[in-house]
DNA sequence: CGGCTTGTTTGCATTAAGCAATAATTGCAC
DNA sequence: GTGCAATTATTGCTTAATGCAAACAAGCCG
């Protein structure tokens, strides 16, 4: 069986790597920055969840513990302090009195706005900093790399008002 | 004062956010695939700190704590777990019996170099799947991506054997 | 020598996290 | 329709990460 590809260049290989990996170090420190505002209120975990329930609108714990990746009791204490927060509403569900349903209060939503909004300023700033003709490749480029990764696209208008679910 | 670059289109500047956003998530999905492999020896923060000790070389634990913007009190607990596992050896600086010099051990570093290369071969199979023509681009725009936002790119050669500070 | 600084460590508290067990429902099979 | 299995939330126990403040040790400098 042969490649479809022509052979690799393990040097390129590693250029391309070697690219992504700076990049990515500024997208977590883009992340850490724009996340610092509310440190002082919110934890990074603390702030996934809120981002989750404003997002993905409304879940019960099982779920939002699954979006997550955590235990149900890891989620289920983290839920008790957002609460306590007044960042996160707890309701029973009428139709399974088993489930829980929770929601980000218009107090968690604002906080999630706001961090929302300094990521996206800071990502602006260093985009507006790119030459303007460099700024289509860059988006092409990417583009390419989430598709060859199988990730769904992010709507840019979708995205622009609310949410970066699970991006920390 | 006027602005160098032309004024800015708002959707376009969305765009490229959206791109990059996404670009993000899998990067943040490899580092966490490849570091799932060890997951059960060690946690997120203590692959850090061993991979800090691996390419930065000995230190003590001022520094360290530093350099992984953590309390001192927090990396030194860190570094008795470590130490605990066989990963991390702590030695007196007889030049100043205050400070404690610490490394990694060859397990510690047998670790992260798996970690490593499998983080490698994650971003390898992507880059596979990428037309061949389109890798200079990918490339191209992701430095610049990073120069505009000031970060010093990663050598090649550098990381290729060994390290990649500070990244998850 | 005596104070100041630096480096490590300890005490105390909170958050995060997982596993296991329990309780409260619901759904389904018979 | 009753009883058992599955789902959902919760609690108890343990460990790790984290910060702050205080203690303590060792070097530095006037």
């Amino acid at each position: 069986m042969r490649e479809v590809q022509a052979p690799e260049d393990p040097a390129a290989v590693n250029e391309v790597a070697a690219a992504v990996v700076t990049a990515s170090r500024v997208l977590v420190a883009i992340s850490a920055r724009s996340l610092a505002t509310v440190e002082d209120t919110l934890t990074v975990p603390q702030f996934r969840m809120l981002v989750m329930l404003d997002s993905g609108g409304p879940t019960n714990l099982s779920r939002l513990a699954e979006q997550l990746a955590v235990n149900p009791s890891t989620a289920l204490r983290m839920v008790d302090r957002l609460v306590a927060a007044g960042m996160v509403e707890r309701d029973a569900d009428p139709a399974d009195r088993r489930v829980v349903k929770l929601a980000a209060t218009s107090s968690g939503r604002r906080v999630v706005r706001e961090v929302t909004v300094r990521r996206q300023a800071e990502i602006a700033k260093i985009v507006a900093l790119m030459p303007l003709d460099r700024r289509g490749a860059m988006v092409a480029a990417l583009r390419e790399f989430a598709d060859a990764a199988g990730e769904a696209p992010v709507d840019p208008d979708a995205f622009s008002g609310s949410a970066l679910p699970g991006w920390t």
